[in-house]
DNA sequence: GGCATTTGACCTCC
DNA sequence: GGAGGTCAAATGCC
């Protein structure tokens, strides 16, 4: 009549075990294909198609092996939780996880690097999916289908990019008297985020970026307040962005959130990151792979495609892992939205995390990663 | 102790 | 004068 209890985990346990070969195998399947586009890259950099056609089953050898980690989950099959999908999962995870982990350890190789390399280059674009209407664009924040899971996505800003603002602007350094403008503080830029379904929806969704809260305001005709935030680098690298939150009135799931000035926090060299942070599912890293080989020619001041694309640009460095969240933040001195700011060194398969359980709330899982990365180049294409 | 959030007060703009 | 935006003290968390 009852199963044993040990039984019923044996059971799990077998099961596990058999989708973790299985997860294995996909990856590895992927990281063979991504190695075998590097070794042809010189002869494909001219072949668009055949280097579509690579990525697209690193992407689907990917995309499954993450479909697989959260096969048990159904609500992970739903695009539009995204959010859930970035929360831990307490009972089957931590296996698996640990089971990834000791693979990108002991076999953490160039493909790896590769791949974050190529992410890096994702990265270089907002953080959001945006389809431009004039001034207003409107994020997918995972409410698309496929892959769009609401961090990074197409961009197509095209040249309509913020502007930062002075320092002046933004009423930083006025210690005497206080300044406050309102008018002509730059371009802004709305966009709808839609709020995480399970957890705390009141949570304003990731966009990449750390912020600091500075106020909130009952809006007159507004059911909900509308939240200030500022980057949480203002003081420090005189950062003048800043967002508004609100939610809105006819749909409470969704988030308008409206950017103001662009951060310049990534821009100095002293800067504690160089990229919009964020946190990436194994999915969404493929996806930007091919994004960025296909769709994403090298920037202009950036490197021959020959070059980007023997990804011998970069190189990988360590990072630290958010004491709070569980994620990889800021490494070195990359920005964190840990509260107490302190950071913890962690190997190498901490990417595992920041690829695998990059859900929870904080923003900066692939910043330790990537910020020296882009210190570099920013500093080579200057 | 340092940092983030909350919240009432203050400032600017219309 | 009202609404929106920001400041900064108080408070809480790590």
């Amino acid at each position: 009549m009852f199963r044993s209890k040990t039984s019923q985990t044996k059971q799990r346990t077998t099961s596990s075990e058999t989708m973790e070969g299985q997860i294995e195998s996909l990856i590895r399947h992927g990281c063979k294909v991504a190695r075998e586009l590097e070794s042809n890259l010189p002869k494909l950099a001219d072949n668009p198609n055949m280097l579509s056609k690579s990525c697209d089953e690193i992407i689907k050898a990917f995309g499954t092996a993450k479909e697989r980690l959260y096969t048990q989950d159904p609500t992970a099959h739903d695009p539009r939780h995204m959010y859930v999908l970035r929360e831990p999962q307490e009972s089957q995870q931590p296996k698996i996880e640990a089971s990834l982990q000791g693979w990108l350890r002991s076999s953490y190789t160039q493909t790896m690097d590769d791949m974050f390399q190529m992410q890096l280059q994702a990265e270089r674009r907002p953080p959001f999916d945006m389809q431009e209407s004039g001034s207003n664009a409107v994020l997918a924040a995972g409410l698309g289908g496929g892959e769009v899971e609401g961090s990074a996505r197409s961009w197509s800003m095209g040249g309509d990019q913020l502007r930062p603002l002075d320092a002046s602007d933004s009423g930083i350094g006025s210690s005497s008297q206080r300044q406050r403008r309102r008018k002509d503080d730059g371009e802004r830029r709305t966009v709808k985020m839609a709020a995480p379904r399970i957890g705390n929806t009141e949570i304003p969704p990731e966009d990449g970026y750390t912020w600091r809260k500075y106020g909130q305001k009952e809006i007159l005709g507004s059911r909900f307040p509308r939240s200030y935030y500022r980057c949480t680098h203002q003081k420090l690298y005189q950062c003048p962005a800043k967002k508004q939150v609100q939610r809105l009135d006819d749909d409470p799931s969704t988030f308008e959130v409206t950017y103001r000035a662009d951060h310049t926090c990534h821009m100095s060299s002293t800067a504690p990151s160089l990229i919009p942070p964020l946190p990436l599912t194994a999915t969404e890293i493929t996806h930007e792979m091919a994004q960025t080989i296909t769709t994403q020619p090298p920037q202009s001041n950036s490197v021959p495609l020959s070059k980007w694309l023997s990804m011998e640009h970069f190189s990988l460095r360590t990072g630290a892992v958010s004491s709070t969240s569980g994620m990889v933040v800021g490494g070195g001195a990359g920005p964190s939205t840990s509260r107490s700011g302190k950071e913890v060194e962690c190997p190498v398969a901490d990417m595992a995390d920041a690829m695998f359980n990059s859900g929870s709330s904080s923003s900066n899982s692939m910043d330790w990663l990537l910020g020296d990365k882009w210190e570099s180049e920013d500093k080579e294409g200057k």
